[in-house]
DNA sequence: TAAACAGTTAACCATTTGGTTAAACCTTTT
DNA sequence: AAAAGGTTTAACCAAATGGTTAACTGTTTA
């Protein structure tokens, strides 16, 4: 993003995020797996349009302009994870049970939106430059749900002080790094076979153990 | 990186690192710093120039093109932590210790070091794309010090067996997140007070701190 | 001291890239 | 069916960017 012509990123309109048939749905489903790859320096904007099978100067009427459609694609990724994670946890009522939930929730999202770890990593590399409002407050949110379940947890003396932030990074920065981590690891084939055969894949499903390792940490 | 011109990128001579002064160590004290802010794609050779004060033809004269100075930077950045956690978890002889070490040094390596976190993030989020074999091997050499003393622990009882490849992302993820992630938030004036006045600074090192989070979670 | 060499530079170049324009193309409305 | 409004496109443009060249300066060697 260039540091001079810095405007405040809005989203031009409510799009129809979810009707990739229509062309700025499109356009956007393009743009995310383009930027995920490429972030949002290495991405050209007529890549975007050649994915989508559309004209460059399509994609601006559509949309706008580079920064507007990261905007919007940042806020597709990031921006809806939130509610779903007030939701799961709300069901459970033991703060054990919450954090669980609270972990794989963010599991299962890396899961089902492989673009997030990298274009979330980028991010949080660059201070959170590109970061619209929305998302920001988005993820702020999250946090605060953290926050309540380690507050009762502690209250009700299950778990020890700590930090809700500091674990909100170990559990974000544990998967993402994970999750991207892993392939490098096996794609260096040259890697010395102590590593390789002894660091087994995970038995289970990687928001469980993180979820597991994250709640023995803090429990009393 | 172009896909393209993909060439394998090695060092072109033994460069003075440690002499800032000559004109070879002025250009990667400010390649360093300029490819830590923007990335790779972000940062422009001219600007890379300009702060090291020198032509940009000196610079291609010096070093090479943008990836062999991208190469020599991360080896830089990255590269020499090894040794260092090698020496020092040596030290120790019980795996707890080894383990605080271990973490230590990797936190004190980022306190010394303030451009290796966006640097490994941006490098995790391509998925190792401009990693020197170099750097690879490194980083390999850093999971197997971690893989011995866990391996150490189990046999002698004091861990419960955890995958050290997950851990390791754990120690790095929890680690770079915090360190890049802290700042972030603290930038968001609008913050609901309780995330901020509730999630007060750590009480110690970030290091120590984490220490005692993945020790405890991986301890029997 | 003159030739050889290492180091530096201003000017230059080809290509890429974000962004625009004016015309064409559909639909919908009248 | 013609006017109107929304949508798409090929062609275009200015600026930026990675990289090169040829000349110049200073130092080493013979």
């Amino acid at each position: 993003m260039d540091q001079r012509k810095r405007k405040p990123s809005f989203i031009k309109k409510q799009m129809d995020f979810r009707e990739p048939g229509k062309t700025a749905g499109k356009i956007l489903v393009a743009a995310r797996k383009v930027f995920a790859e490429n972030g949002y320096n290495g991405t050209h904007v007529d890549e975007i349009a050649a994915q989508a099978g559309v004209n460059k100067a399509t994609l601006y009427y559509q949309i706008g302009d580079k920064d507007t459609l990261y905007a919007n694609v940042i806020h597709q990724v990031l921006g809806n994870v939130a509610q779903d994670i007030a939701d799961s946890v709300a069901k459970a009522d033991h703060p054990e049970d919450k954090l669980k939930i609270y972990v794989n929730c963010i599991a299962s999202a890396v899961d089902e939106n492989p673009e997030l770890p990298p274009i979330m990593m980028r991010e949080m590399a660059s201070g959170g430059a590109h970061l619209p409002r929305v998302v920001a407050e988005d993820m702020a949110s999250v946090v605060t749900i953290l926050l309540g379940i380690m507050e009762d947890g502690i209250r009700r003396g299950i778990f020890v002080e700590t930090p809700p932030f500091l674990i909100h990074m170990m559990i974000m920065g544990t998967i993402l790094f994970y999750k991207k981590g892993a392939p490098i690891k096996e794609k260096q084939l040259w890697l010395p076979a102590a590593l390789k055969s002894r660091d087994k894949k995970l038995k289970g499903d990687l928001g469980d153990e993180v979820g597991q390792l994250v709640l023995k940490a803090i429990k009393k």
